[in-house]
RNA sequence: CGCGGGAUGGAGCAGUUGGUAGCUCGUCGGGCUCAUAACCCGAAGGCCGGAGGUUCAAGUCCUUCUCCCGCAA
């Protein structure tokens, strides 16, 4: 089919080289303009920019979907449907209509639950043993389109949103292409979403990443591994920040008070929670790179007043 | 020029008002032990990120460069 494949971060890169080695001619690639990020404000380009200028891929970033020039852009690129994949921008209704098949999207996870910006995230914070990758055609709406097809993959106890991200990228790729080439035979059955079920995974916000001791311990393991490997949850030492990258979930916390230390040597650093005690695998102090909880504890010294958390 | 922290033996850190570089872990060797990741003894391993400068003398002061990282976007 000719496609016009839409995407920004690397989530949309996996089903871009689906797409292309499926075998569609993708008229065009359309992506997000590069902008500002890291440390100095150098301007960075989107993943997906990356790999459309390697492969030689007519690439386009317009500021805005909401003109006429883009629209007149879609017309020439011909395409006979638009792949949508992370793009980050809602398409309004004049673009949804244009392809003879419309657009479709691939969202990670099992709609009508998750639909919003962060359904890998927050399938891991709410500590769901299963989730997976929906392909559906988009609608008005945030991802309510009918689905077209939808596959579940297990969550492991201690996966990682970047082990997901991954797993998932795969998976909608390659149900990206199988949804194409039954879109292409007109053999889709499209089922229509239940809003009775639907639930939202809102964007991450700075309030999610910060670790509060008094919650039970396999809830703050959820919140470490669904925001590992970015942007990291953190608590505080010494007044100074620390991210806690891997951690363990131990039955006992002694009854100590949340957030003190139980044990800080080359065996463990074991904190106290309101239910259970967290042992921290992997941390990273403010100003540092990641280290081992030994590494960590080698340099610092503790004392029966060390507590984390402010 | 967005704000800030940092660069010291393999790793994590300390290094006072400038005066021959330390700690913990690890590594290697030896000892103890039924045994050990435990303990004891010992050893190796650093041109203190690069380049300039001040000084009798600089890891420690000044200038500049490179790299790493946290925050903010």
């Amino acid at each position: 089919m000719r496609v016009v494949f839409m995407g920004t971060p690397d989530f949309a890169v996996k089903s871009l080289d689906a797409v292309l080695k499926a075998g569609h001619e993708v008229k065009g690639v359309i992506t997000q303009p590069d902008r500002p990020k890291g440390r100095g404000k150098k301007m960075l380009p989107p993943p997906v920019k990356e790999r459309a200028l390697q492969l030689g891929l007519p690439l386009y970033q317009p500021q805005s979907v909401k003109d006429e020039a883009f629209l007149a852009l879609l017309k020439r690129l011909e395409a006979e449907v638009i792949v949508v994949a992370a793009y980050g921008r809602i398409l309004p209704q004049s673009v949804l209509e244009l392809p003879l098949f419309g657009c479709i999207n691939v969202h990670g996870s099992l709609l009508p639950q998750y639909r919003g910006a962060a359904p890998i995230q927050r399938a891991i914070l709410n500590g769901d043993k299963e989730t997976g990758v929906t392909i559906m055609q988009m609608a008005a709406g945030m991802d309510t389109g009918d689905i077209l097809l939808k596959k579940a993959v297990p969550i492991g106890e201690n996966d990682t949103t970047g082990q997901l991200f991954e797993r998932l990228a795969y998976l909608g790729g390659e149900l990206l292409v199988d949804a194409l080439e039954a879109l292409a035979a007109g053999r889709l059955q499209r089922e229509k979403q239940n809003e009775a079920e639907a639930t939202y995974a809102p964007m991450l916000s700075k309030t999610d990443e910060i670790i509060d001791w008094q919650k039970p311990a396999y809830i703050l393991h959820n919140q470490v591994r669904g925001l590992n490997p970015t942007p990291g949850a953190y608590t505080f030492f010494n007044g100074e920040r620390l991210k806690i990258w891997e951690t363990q979930v131990l039955d006992d916390n002694q009854n100590r008070p949340a957030g003190n230390v139980l044990k800080a040597d080359g065996e463990g650093l074991v904190i106290s929670c309101q239910e259970g005690a967290l042992k921290l695998l992997t941390v990273q102090p403010a100003g540092k790179k990641i280290m081992s909880f030994k590494d960590f504890v080698n340099g610092v010294t503790f004392d029966m007043s060390s507590r984390l958390g402010q």
